[in-house]
DNA sequence: CTGAAAGCGCTTACAG
DNA sequence: CTGAAAGCGCTTACAG
């Protein structure tokens, strides 16, 4: 920060444009374009280019990304669109993502409030930026039909995105079936699923695959008990609550929910109702959020690897983005089961 | 999105311009633009009014950002600067900064990997984008003081901020002393303190608050015992686990986490060693994460109201950008302890 | 109440 | 290699 004094307090200092520079370096504003955008191979000469990082550095120029957006047409910002950031294991995917792209573009988050999803207003107002391009958690269907031809996209998390839109997605379908197997070969043959109600995608994916695989190992899973809630600790572990009696009569050893942080209120109600874990009653969650293995039996769960997908999703819209044709259109990462006290004994 | 087409795979059809609508309405794009920004009280007939919004209508119209903002001189952009979004409690705190601001501005959130703090070419192409006001979490000294003068700024969590600088805070000197008279009142007399690596400044309050109040109270603290980690669940266990036979050996009760993050890892590692928590240990955290009532024990914590420091950093901000004069500076807002079993027998 | 015009800061053919 | 100039889409005095 030494040479580019930004006085807080002093008198309210003019931005310093390009045009200045241009003066100070005795070159036209074309010049200083080229140079600053690092265009300079067989356009500015050695001599002229030196000039103008001098001036630059004198004057403590900064490119002024309104206007180069303007006159661009895009600009360098890419937006990742979230429902929901408070799920911790967006950060991981959001770290994978700068990995690949903070160099050459700045990255912004829109959210909307967890589990609404953005109004058309946000909408029209993130395409008003002129974003070079989107990544998309989680994109609705009417979201994605939204986006203007023109603006790459790249959508993670998307089970449901037509195969047009490139897409990096987690296998959920085989993690829901790794539950279903870990929990047959320990015995358990009348199960509970608790669901998450928002609706997304990768949500239902995981709850079709969990019946498809358990009905298939002849297990039998009781049907809306507990009912589907939103992905809350609290709301979960009323709907535990209010369920458990049905639960027991039907003989059910293992409630199979359908994220860990609901997860974690089916175990914290079970503990309060006198239940001991995995003995009484198994629990496993899908996501393997970083508190799972902090948990008291640790949580079974489905690891999902939330930066390797956000290193994919951001390769694939800077390929997109320079134009490199893109081999796959759409991947699909693998999960992983990890076994946890919650669902073995010791 | 009924009157507004987004053509995914048709024609690249051109952006809807003002003038566009102006040629379509018989007016000038001088009345296109008082009319879409609300300005037509006294300046526009009802006529002409309604004529443009029609237009509007049939095109599908969207005010493009850029152009808007190159001519107003400042975007309708609020920019929300977190060093850490995996802190889930700072999820809490965007929904209370939407709540305020999301219906007149366009907020987002530039984030950097967790730790580190933003680079010199992140917070030029910050300012570059000409944000309306900037909401800072936890800014360190550098960054504030590199914040141009014409930009309406509001600091968040930032004990050291300057006082000429808005801010919000959180009253974590009295979070830390309500921890160590719990503690005291438990009978505990010698204390580890497991601090948080990450230099800011509401860690280091946290700390001499701490180790004042438990002084005055006769407690002892023992020194770097265990060593202070970053803010994440492995680190601070194993750090406990190489210091437990010190701490066990200097007859230690109880360890006082800086952060709920640390403090699940004490937990764990507490109770892969064989100890029971509160009885042979007690543990406590900060931040009173979601989480923290799931342990098991529950996590005693010191509860921070996140979404309703939003609420205030956001109403700030705002009367900022209104020049309504703001009656406070900074502002303070009471931590609460909340007991669980962590540090209390049932 | 209305519109022509200047201007925001930059980029990019274009002519030299 | 270089610069004059047009243009990106909008807003805002200004003159009427």
């Amino acid at each position: 920060m030494s040479n580019a004094p930004h006085p807080r307090s002093d008198s309210p200092t003019r931005r310093v444009t390009a045009a200045m520079v241009a003066a100070e370096a005795g070159v036209s504003t074309a010049t200083v374009s080229l140079v600053v955008n690092g265009k300079t191979a067989g356009r500015v000469s050695a001599a002229n280019e030196q000039r103008v990082r001098e001036a630059i550095d004198r004057l403590g120029y900064v490119l002024d990304s309104v206007g180069s957006s303007l006159a661009r047409g895009v600009s360098s910002t890419i937006i990742l669109v979230a429902p929901d950031i408070s799920n911790p294991f967006f950060a991981q995917l959001i770290s994978g993502v700068r990995q690949v792209l903070a160099t050459d573009y700045h990255l912004l988050l829109s959210v909307s409030d967890p589990g609404q999803r953005p109004s058309l207003t946000e909408v029209s107002r993130l395409f008003g930026q002129r974003p070079a391009g989107l990544i998309l958690h989680a994109p609705d269907p009417e979201f994605l039909a939204g986006v203007p031809a023109h603006v790459p996209v790249v959508a993670v998390d998307a089970p449901d995105a037509p195969e047009t839109v490139p897409a990096v997605n987690f296998d959920v379908s085989q993690g829901a079936r790794l539950i279903a197997e870990h929990l047959h070969s320990r015995g358990h043959r009348t199960i509970a699923y608790l669901d998450a109600a928002t609706g997304t995608a990768t949500l239902r994916v995981r709850r079709e695959a969990f019946m498809a695989a358990a009905t298939s190992l002849g297990m039998t899973v009781l049907q809306h008990l507990p009912v589907a809630t939103t992905i809350d600790i609290a709301a979960a572990g009323a709907s535990f609550t209010a369920a458990w009696p049905q639960m027991h009569a039907a003989q059910a050893s293992a409630v199979v929910c359908a994220t860990d942080t609901q997860a974690y209120g089916v175990l914290q109600e079970a503990r309060a109702a006198g239940l001991e874990v995995p003995r009484d009653l198994a629990v496993t969650g899908f996501d393997d959020l970083p508190f799972s293995a902090s948990m008291n039996p640790g949580l079974t769960s489905i690891n999902l690897a939330a930066d390797a997908v956000g290193v994919q999703a951001a390769t694939m819209l800077r390929n997109l983005l320079s134009d490199t044709s893109i081999e796959q259109r759409q991947l699909i990462w693998p999960s992983r089961l990890v076994v946890r006290g919650s669902s073995a004994l010791d």
